[in-house]
DNA sequence: ATATTATTAGTAATAGTTATTATTATCAAT
DNA sequence: ATTGATAATAATAACTATTACTAATAATAT
């Protein structure tokens, strides 16, 4: 693994952010600081951070994969309204993994909960906002 | 809502099976009754069924969302290296799910757990099936 | 300094899904 | 049974997210 400005850049953009940003979301950050940067180098190292621990990459239900830099075991709240995505501080203990593991004879690498719905303002607003 | 020949094919062609399919292979079923049946009217009515209750859209890992009949609240478990989704038999509580409302203000239409790891099968046999 | 080789920009390609459009099929009311 | 209104369809194009390819560049060990 090499060291390289465009890497800097990429880690710089997704760090310090509690948004968890879209590849897309970190390339245009990005290029605030280097306008010929890359989308494809963009997905390459968040893959490689992904990869090696550095970063979770969050499975969205509407499009894009969602990337997060806290890498501690918690939980996360997808708004149907607004796309947001928020943490949840819970996480399936260790004694229920390894209870899921023993029951399905399986080797769980990760694991979270997903929820889906609307958050604190769009439910507020949720008549006015959205249709559903 | 109109019955048609064709979504009576595609309601078919996902109930009777604990697969979890995507689209494509509820398709390639669909084809065996409908050779002239199209991705698109798959794709339109699963949605349909989605937003009615009849299914859940399952949003996998690696690529296409899932689709699973079983309506009633579980969790879902992913092979890295055979790609299988399994049930897992547990759920967030009602008590669970209201905490986390009240805490975070927010509605939630629906929660899930979701793993991801080797499959029984997969793990037995992990060191000659795949390389990580 | 130079050689090695990971990394890059740019672009093409792919996968999954949704939108469009002209045509067809369903169903309620005659 | 026929009609009329319109939901649903097949076929295809378009779109979004992501990966693959390739020649050029740049980081690091020696």
């Amino acid at each position: 693994m090499r060291n390289s400005r465009q890497k800097n850049i990429i880690r710089q953009a997704v760090t310090n952010r509690y948004d968890h940003p879209t590849a897309v979301m970190i390339y245009e950050t990005a290029r605030m600081s280097d306008p010929n940067i890359s989308l494809g180098t963009v997905y390459r190292n968040l893959n490689q951070m992904v990869h090696r621990g550095e970063l979770i990459k969050i499975n969205s239900p509407d499009g894009a994969d969602r990337f997060d830099w806290q890498t501690f075991p918690h939980s996360h709240f997808f708004c149907k309204a607004c796309s947001s995505v928020v943490d949840i501080k819970i996480a399936p203990s260790a004694r229920q993994i390894r209870s899921i593991e023993k029951h399905y004879g399986c080797y769980l690498q990760s694991i979270q909960l997903i929820g889906v719905g609307y958050c604190q303002k769009c439910n507020k607003n949720k008549e006015e906002l959205c249709q559903n």
